[in-house]
RNA sequence: GCCGGUGUGGCGAAAUGGUAGACGCCCGGGACUUAAAAUCCCGUGAGGUAACACUCGUACCGGUUCGAGUCCGGUCACCGGCACCA
């Protein structure tokens, strides 16, 4: 048969379409499958090569369970607030809306031309005020639970274009539009209380099947420490409260340091005799750019406080305070004791401010370098906790400080709460409105959506505030609770929002009356197996995980957890091994390959390219192999000879073919399956290949290149789709062979082959092993101290 | 600096502690063809040989083991994430 690709992909594609094949039933009675693909933002620019790669390893996976009898729900949709598109909108004076309808058009069309088995019936758009209703009444629900609030923070303000920066818009410390500098300034901003939840996400991470690097970074992320606070008396009567993770060096603490942002710094100011020279150093840490924040970080800065000082409630010894912008704000207490012998902070703060330096774990050097790594090391210099080790020395000490009331354990994180305000347009308004009597106050549900007002100019007001802050109308509003003037709030949510919960709506996407069915919430579930890119792991999927948990809490998702698993795919470098990027000049468009090889073959490419875990280069030269083997397919199957059952010469590696390539599907080794598919075609070409035989290898190709195995199984006589057509089985019994190889060492060498019968005994192994000629010449002259014999694999023979 | 990952032919890569390089690309030879392309067959880690034999070989150094690409300790390089988190 010809291999006329074009016309045979539309064919199917259109069929599938005709035929609603990919439809998730809505019958709660069969067992469900619900494979995720993270949906993409709808770029101008159209998919790119990377895209597929994870959509076309689940779409394996969805054609394969669905062959398996479940019913499977495999979804796409958009995710379609956001920046990108809010620009293009700016430069070219078209409203974002239509940039995005454009942009999902473009992005559908180029999905379906790879003949991915998505429900479409489910598409689901972020900017879909259906859709977006639900996102606001999730954040109505936060705020209701007190877990949204608004306060001031520091966020990024380029000085130059007078514009609030997301963290990912300033590179190296300064704009990426402008290059001015970017500085820290407070700013009012709502807020979601992630940090509740720190505790919940990294101990559930234990319900879950995620891969270990998604754990670890997550809980890198989160970042939970252990350790005590500890409160100092100061000499003005005041207490100092501090957080370390090393009480047990409460000895060896020589000085105290505030962070510059610390409130005690107006609190004293009668009592400090520098106070100015205090505030001054902190107004130039607040605009120190980020850049300068992390180019510093070696040379340490400060100011000693003179007219307070600290008392060490330990041995009641008087040391200073210092404010520098080492230590944070935002973390623990916003201070510290510093314990120069082993801390390295501390230490160089110590060195060049003169402090002293105290060696209170034995085995180091303190006096050359801050003895951090001491865990194993004893207590010295250190009163009552002389002589234990470390472990023992926190124990003892957090019981001393909770029976004297100086302290108690506690355990920190790193996490911080979630900035949700963007002063931007195109994004989910903020249901809020501002009541000078009530304060802030919901729209009322039967309000949702609060849609965006159209503005002549997507462009930010000159003071970072939104676009929609020059839309006098449309704030200008009656207070909800008093019906007295109010306010909406201005800002919109972030794209994070639409993204934090859109699996769910996939599941009832069209319910008006609740973001899904109590019912379809309950049946579908959590997502089986989600599968996205690392660079997901710290935001979108934490963000998800903390919103499900909130939404488990009252009561509207039956599962403490969204995703049962969670994998991911390595990215897609350019032919020269670096990141694709135009800039690069390295970017390859999927479209251009489809049109000249084929969905099937730009598919099997794909997930034949290498380790679908790890980055790999595209070659576009390899592409012609996986054309090649469907060619070949083709071509073999003019050759297939009539019968039911497999023939006896093709048997075993019928049964072997099938277990490789169903286990592989689930492990993620899409490569070797491929791999085994075209090794079972070499065994055709050799053997020959009847009818049976034939259709299994074309359902177990099927998930991988579904058009080409439905034509081919058509003309073979099938006349519905492959899409239910059952899963081949094997049986473990034909996977082996009657006689094996098994390789003959000589100390560990390599000296010859002996075929045996499967599963023969030792001694007759032995014997035939010694029999071999090589074998004999590699011993002669030795004596033979023992020999091996591993079942069914190797023998080796240890001679002297 | 910390956390995670990776290092195997000319290239993409395979290999539950058990015959390193499956499968594919490139390349070379042959068949078919007037010829070329396509296709099919054969070869293809390095050294060595007329051909075998043989020797070496999974970043580097060491260890465990009858046996190490795989496990352990150390070193180097590259990639990703975090980065003054007390």
């Amino acid at each position: 048969m010809k291999y006329d690709f074009k016309s045979i992909e539309s064919k199917w594609q259109k069929r599938w379409q005709d035929e609603k094949s990919f439809k998730a039933l809505d019958d709660y009675s069969t067992p469900k499958y619900y494979a995720l693909v993270e949906f993409p933002y709808p770029s101008g620019a159209g998919i790119h090569v990377g895209h597929p790669r994870s959509y076309t390893a689940l779409d394996i996976v969805a054609r394969k369970r669905r062959m398996q009898g479940y019913n499977v729900l495999y979804p796409m949709g958009w995710d379609a607030f956001g920046l990108p598109t809010e620009n293009f909108a700016i430069k070219n004076h078209i409203h974002p809306a239509i940039v995005t309808k454009n942009n999902v058009a473009r992005f559908k069309s180029q999905l379906q031309s790879l003949g991915l088995s998505f429900d479409w019936d489910r598409e689901i758009n972020t900017t879909d005020p259906g859709y977006f209703k639900w996102t606001q009444w999730i954040f109505l629900k936060l705020f209701e639970h007190g877990l949204a609030y608004k306060t001031t923070m520091p966020v990024n303000w380029c000085t130059s274009c007078k514009c609030v920066l997301a963290n990912e818009e300033v590179v190296n410390g300064v704009c990426e539009r402008c290059g001015s500098e970017v500085i820290r300034k407070e700013k009012s901003q709502w807020m979601l209380a992630i940090t509740k939840y720190a505790e919940r996400l990294i101990d559930d991470l234990d319900l879950v099947d995620y891969i270990d690097r998604v754990k670890i970074q997550q809980k890198n992320w989160i970042g939970r420490s252990t350790g005590a606070e500890v409160e100092f008396d100061t000499t003005k009567g005041d207490k100092l409260l501090i957080y370390t993770t090393r009480p047990d060096t409460l000895f060896g603490a020589t000085y105290m340091v505030m962070s510059p942002e610390h409130p005690y710094i107006e609190k004293w100011k009668n009592d400090l005799e520098n106070y100015d020279e205090a505030v001054a150093y902190r107004e130039a840490s607040a605009h120190k750019s980020d850049f300068e924040r992390t180019e510093m970080q070696k040379d340490k800065t400060g100011v000693m406080l003179k007219g307070v000082r600290a008392i060490n409630p330990v041995n009641g010894r008087e040391i200073p305070i210092f404010v520098s912008d080492y230590v944070l704000m935002s973390y623990g207490t916003g201070a510290i004791m510093a314990v120069p012998g082993h801390d390295t902070r501390d230490w160089e703060f110590a060195k060049k401010f003169g402090c002293p330096i105290i060696e209170v774990v034995k085995g180091g050097d303190v006096e050359k370098e801050a003895f951090v790594d001491c865990d194993t090391g004893v207590m010295v210099n250190s009163g009552f906790l002389d002589g234990m080790s470390v472990e023992q020395a926190k124990e003892a000490i957090i019981k001393w400080l909770s029976d004297n009331g100086k302290g108690h354990s506690k355990v920190n994180y790193k996490l911080r709460d979630w900035v949700f305000s963007r002063q931007r347009y195109w994004g989910e308004p903020i249901p809020l409105v501002y009541c000078e009597k009530c304060g802030w106050v919901p729209i009322p549900e039967d309000q949702l959506p609060l849609k965006l007002p159209e503005v002549d100019s997507y462009e930010p007001t000159d003071n970072g505030d939104s676009p929609l802050a020059k839309c006098e109308d449309w704030i200008n509003t009656t207070c909800p609770h008093c019906g007295g003037p109010a306010r909406r709030e201005t800002d919109t949510m972030p794209q994070w929002a639409g993204s934090s919960w859109y699996f769910l709506r996939y599941m009832d996407p069209h319910n008006d009356k609740a973001l899904a069915s109590p019912e379809a919430l309950k049946y579908w579930g959590m997502v089986d197996w989600y599968n996205g890119g690392m660079e997901h792991t710290t935001l979108h999927l934490l963000y998800s995980r903390f919103w499900h948990k909130f939404l488990y809490d009252i009561g509207v998702v039956p599962n403490p957890e969204p995703y049962a698993k969670r994998t991911s795919h390595g990215m897609i470098l350019g032919s020269n091994n670096e990141k694709m990027s135009k800039s690069r000049g390295n970017v390859v468009n999927p479209d251009e390959i489809v049109e000249t090889y084929g969905a099937d073959t730009m598919r099997l490419y794909e997930m034949f390219i290498g380790d679908f875990e790890k980055a790999a280069p595209w070659k576009t030269d390899s592409i012609k192999g996986c054309r090649r083997f469907i060619e070949r397919v083709c071509a073999m199957a003019d050759n297939v000879a009539p019968g039911d059952e497999y023939s006896k010469k093709n048997e075993g590696a019928m049964h072997r073919t099938i277990k490789k390539v169903s286990e592989d599907i689930e492990n993620l080794k899409f490569n070797t399956a491929i791999a085994a598919l075209m090794s079972l075609l070499n065994i055709f070409s050799e053997n020959g290949v009847n009818k049976a035989e034939f259709m299994t290898f074309l359902v177990l190709l099927n998930p991988f290149a579904p058009h080409i195995t439905e034509e081919l199984a058509e003309s073979f006589g099938v006349k519905d789709t492959l899409v239910r057509y059952p899963w081949p089985k094997y049986d473990e019994s034909k996977t082996v062979e009657e006689s094996v190889n098994i390789a003959v060492q000589v100390n560990g060498k390599l000296k010859g082959v002996v075929v045996l019968p499967l599963d023969c005994d030792e001694e007759q192994a032995k014997k035939a092993a010694l029999d071999d000629e090589k074998v004999k010449s590699a011993i002669e002259g030795k004596n033979i101290a023992k020999i091996i014999v591993v079942k069914n694999k190797i023998i080796n023979i240890v001679a002297k």
